[in-house]
DNA sequence: ACCTATTTTTAGACAAGTCTAAAAATTATT
DNA sequence: AATAATTTTTAGACTTGTCTAAAAATAGGT
């Protein structure tokens, strides 16, 4: 049985794995968990030793396979509960991190997989990443940057990277919601920014906003 | 902010003093708790520090305005989680206490409003016991213990005082939900068991099932 | 290859919550 | 009212998870 702090440790490192896949550095960890350097080393020599994540001093970690099956089953359990949000309790797509991260910790299996059912086993949360299975596998689909694409290519918009309220709300106030078809109309290179073309509007939309939204290129 | 642990310890302290209206003694919480007393000493003093509960060494405790109010709210938010399962996810009332447990601690007051808005503002939980309302009051509907009624008399069950899994499971074989009718049809003095009549069937209940099942006389 | 800057680990401390064993207070018994 | 039994509290220790400050190892620049 793992801890909560366990198991945020196995999703930060599960996470993170997700961009660089060689070792895990301890800083990036500390970063993650918004904890200090000392601490995460404590932290991985206990998960070491139950032989969730190999660890070599000086070298960071990397998940085994067990490890990397509880990580991505408690982040199955935050996006179903994130979906459960969103679909049945009238929250918004802004407000149910918080919540999920608290709820993502509840051990039982057949709440969520009852919550699964009731959702109609979606493949995806509210912001738009895929929900791994109970098997611990998730299927990443294609997609891309906005700031990735050029001039005259469009797309569906799929997913964010920055899931924080305020870049959720921002989003809502300028119409941007997942689902929403999209055509890049220029790139301006001096700032990198964008002009788009959304709901037959054209919208400007800087370098920051453009690099945290994804885009399904169609 | 209070930690689970301190919620348990409010719970507890509330739940007996339902029963016993004096000072609460540090070996009941303890037994409730199933810890040790100096452990109990311990935290009753820091309850005692954070306001919540009135303290005075070797004389027990009880609970101030606020530490009731909280206590109530725990309740409330662990009974609502128990409706939701049963009623959404289908669990069995003997399923329920233990996810409720996790459950009850998590905090989102939006959460638990919407929760208690999708399930219809229910009034009692799936063993009979009252749903707290926001503010903390419970209104306790007129029950009486099956072992209290006398031959003859008839009623419909209504509540558990003992919600152990094993016990909700035993009811379930012998046919005794929540809303059935049930008649005395005799009471047998040398083991105090009864014998009664449900669904148009003669049932015999032992003293212990008789002492643990509510009834409302009608 | 050496020196410096950065990263990582160690050592020691602390808070929360728990425990055991012993001391103190209360309650019950005669 | 004195003594015995029970309950409660204290004292000290342990675990988990965290921190700061210092030491050790690695990485980078010339």
């Amino acid at each position: 049985m793992f801890s909560q702090s366990e198991e945020n440790y196995l999703k930060a490192i599960y996470h993170l794995s997700a961009i660089s896949d060689k070792g895990i550095s301890t800083n990036s960890i500390a970063e993650k968990l918004e904890t200090k350097a000392s601490s995460v080393t404590d932290m991985i020599k206990k998960l070491s030793e139950k032989k969730v994540v190999v660890y070599k001093k000086y070298h960071g970690v990397h998940l085994t396979e067990e490890g990397s099956k509880i990580a991505a089953n408690v982040i199955r359990k935050h996006r179903l509960w994130e979906v459960f949000l969103v679909d049945k309790l009238n929250f918004s797509w802004d407000e149910v991190h918080d919540v999920a991260e608290q709820l993502e910790h509840i051990k039982s299996p057949k709440l969520i997989n009852q919550i699964d059912a009731l959702l109609g086993f979606p493949t995806h949360d509210p912001h738009g990443d895929p929900i791994p299975d109970k098997d611990g596998n998730l299927k990443t689909i294609d997609k891309s940057l906005l700031s990735t694409l050029s001039k005259n290519e469009k797309g569906i918009c799929v997913g964010v990277d920055d899931s924080s309220s305020e870049f959720l709300q921002f989003l809502d106030r300028k119409g941007i919601t997942l689902g929403k078809q999209i055509k890049v109309l220029e790139r301006e290179d001096f700032d990198d920014s964008f002009s788009i073309l959304i709901d037959d509007k054209k919208l400007s939309i800087s370098k920051k906003i453009a690099n945290n939204l994804y885009i399904k290129k169609t």
